[in-house]
DNA sequence: CTCAGATGTAGTACATGTACTACATTCCAA
DNA sequence: TTGGAATGTAGTACATGTACTACATCTGAG
């Protein structure tokens, strides 16, 4: 359980709403630096904040979270 | 982040299938024992046992996880 | 440049998830 | 009762998630 990871989209669908990590963070009721090492994929949110983050963008959280990589937006997606 | 529960359905799920928890945690790649703890709700699992666990059963990750009680089953489905 | 906001990087402190072991209890079969 | 499987309880050791602070870079406005 320590090499594993789980890719996620919350930089996505934050940037869809067009807020903040800090907007997020502060809806989320975490730091903003968590919203931000969580982008990056420095480590993988709690179950628990995991749900609240799908339940925040109204997603499940498979939308959000996956074990496999998403596939790329950007070229005619 | 600390008094926060999420309540889940591994024993249900588990029960569906017939298997011990042994078997789970053996196709989950796990400690027996963390199954246990899981289903006991003594700690949660990490966002990626959580997709692994949703996985397995082939169900959304909130079938199995729930920020919210799960409605009692046994009194008329 | 100055001023402000969003983001990235680095480090410490603490809580929690997981592995792993040992032993007690409950249930099923003979 | 004996024997085995599934489960519950207790405790240690280690890895990781989160809060929090400080500072650097980048971008936009004047």
């Amino acid at each position: 359980m320590s090499s594993e990871i789980v890719h996620n989209r919350i930089s996505m669908l934050r940037a869809e709403r067009g807020i903040s990590r800090k907007e997020l963070a502060a809806a989320l009721e975490v730091h903003y630096q968590t919203v931000g090492y969580l982008e990056r994929g420095e480590y993988h949110p709690s179950l628990f904040l995991a749900l609240r983050i799908a339940a925040f963008f109204e997603v499940p959280v498979e939308v959000v979270f996956s074990l496999a990589p998403f596939p790329r937006l950007g070229s005619g997606g």
